[in-house]
DNA sequence: CTAAGTGCAAACATTTTGCAATCCA
DNA sequence: TGGATTGCAAAATGTTTGCACTTAG
């Protein structure tokens, strides 16, 4: 298991910014590298409690994801409900995420073309960017079969943004509209 | 102006629904309309505030804006900061969003070609999109040119998603990590 | 009239912070 | 040893909700 060397640069990192290996850390990031789950920072403590080691209270999980964030090993994406979800990154490709409105589940997809036109936008722009959150919210294969038709859950509801999908009654009026 | 069309398209979606009319209802979707900037909820119900009109009490602002999101008359987009930001949308084309880190200043970009590649991830995945998030985090032009050398600031912070930008630390004990 | 809508304050959920006690380097 | 780290509880956010009062239809 290549786990020793990320847990390395791991040490390497802490180092590097002077900060100190305690056992709330260590435990912190080898569970987050325990699982290849997402899991949002109130389940990830929940995890800790519920599983044997040294304790570590909620406020050190915040601090410590935080802390990861930074260097990079885990990312934090918002699926849409007010809390952040994070994944290890370390070790794993770029991808971005669809998000199942029934289930939850996300499900990772990656297309190199789209980060190529993505580029692209940003240099029209003289936008540099640092990262990106690309998000597509709906059902999921096995969600999608169960609905019997999409009347009110099929839209509406997604928190989401960038929304391509616009409510019939909007729609409506609209037309040539461009204000 | 059409801004008659979509008044008159928002109260037929709210006579669809058998929901009333009010004073209250009214001046949200008036100001959600008469501005072209993105907004949070908050900063939205300052506005009402401060301006003079029928008083629209905070709760109420959450709901009617909830209401209009319903009707697919605004969207919502996650900037990243734990708010949601909304921007009225009838009579505007799709667009996706630039998130400058620094000024927080939100610009619009928007490519065919993307949103082609993301309707073909989805048929390859069976994933019934519903709508979608597509925000690019960093720096625009004006604030890129300010920054005197991207150390820290130009990394780890973004609470963004589907990073592309993965920290030197972590990058380095990786090579062939697939975990 | 009367169900729906409003304002208010309290409730919520998630995340952050102040501070004394504790611990790693 | 001594500054960094922890845990705890309180605070901060952003948003939602229960309820008595008001009002659109």
């Amino acid at each position: 298991m290549k786990h020793d060397a990320i847990r390395k640069s791991f040490e390497r990192f802490l180092r590097g910014r002077e900060l100190k290996l305690t056992p709330q850390r260590r435990r912190v990031f080898e569970r987050a590298f325990a699982t290849h789950e997402h899991f949002s920072a109130e389940e990830f403590y929940a995890w800790l409690r519920a599983e044997p080691g040294p304790k570590v209270s909620r406020a050190t999980v915040y601090r410590t994801l935080g802390l990861l964030l930074e260097g990079g090993f885990i990312q934090s994406l918002d699926a849409g409900r007010g809390e952040l979800i994070y994944e290890h990154v370390v070790g794993h490709r770029h991808h971005d995420h669809m998000v199942c409105l029934a289930c939850g589940k996300i499900e990772e997809f990656h297309d190199e073309r789209i980060e190529a036109l993505q580029h692209e936008a940003c240099a029209k722009k003289g936008f540099q960017i640092v990262s990106h959150a690309h998000r597509l919210v709906g059902y999921c294969r096995g969600c999608a079969r169960k609905l019997p038709l999409e009347d009110e859950a099929a839209r509406g509801d997604d928190t989401g943004a960038g929304t391509s999908a616009t409510s019939a009654q909007a729609e409506a009026a609209l037309e040539d509209q461009r204000d």
